[in-house]
DNA sequence: CATTATCGTAAGTCATAACTTACCGTAAGC
DNA sequence: GCTTACGGTAAGTTATGACTTACGATAATG
């Protein structure tokens, strides 16, 4: 069930900037509070959650942390996504034969 | 930007539950409700919110309104999702070497 | 050691959104 | 045409979560 937490995680704007962030290239909570409009505090927590989430991982460098993409979150989200995809278009498809039927 | 809209629609619980209520069957808003904890305006309101998102598309049917499963939403986000996918697993794949390289 | 940098956490504020009940419009059935 | 089913919307309440400032802990630096 991390499939939800990765969901709830992106949800919010500012976390997503955060893992957009991130996706360049790995950085720290500072360098991550630079580039966005809120506090470090903020980011930090948004970090904790997205750490939650497994979208993201923090290794220790010093006194310093640094944060980088997690795939478990993701492969987590897509596989739940999956789940739908086919009775999605299958859905479609039979919708579209249905009113092409009038 | 319609991937936003998805996957904010998808954040919560309960329209998530509505969302996959609709990929076992289209049903209509009574019938939702009917399967859920909350009331019947409460279902209609977020199906109002699945709409906008495109995940869910309805049919008037009569008085009812029968509600299905819009293709468009998850293409929206899943190809939002596969713009990560390569970055995730590539910095997954350095980071592995990095910790061999020990 | 003392200082400084980096970060996490606690506490409190404020906006939002997920509910409820009540109400109104509209299409079918008798 | 009246009544009945169905569903969307309005209004109000309440919980949650996204932020802020203040503080504490830890590791490098001189």
């Amino acid at each position: 069930m991390t499939y939800d937490n990765a969901i709830t995680a992106l949800a919010d704007p500012t976390r997503r900037a955060v893992f957009e962030a991130l996706a360049v290239k790995p950085q720290s909570v500072a360098d991550l509070a630079q580039g966005q409009p809120v506090s470090r505090p903020a980011v930090s927590q948004h970090l904790k959650v997205l750490v939650g989430a497994r979208l993201v991982k923090a290794t220790p460098q010093g006194t310093r942390r640094i944060y980088a993409l997690d795939p478990t979150g993701l492969i987590a989200l897509r596989a739940y996504l999956d789940r739908f995809w086919d009775d999605t278009l299958g859905a479609y498809a039979a919708e579209v034969r249905r009113q092409s039927a009038n």
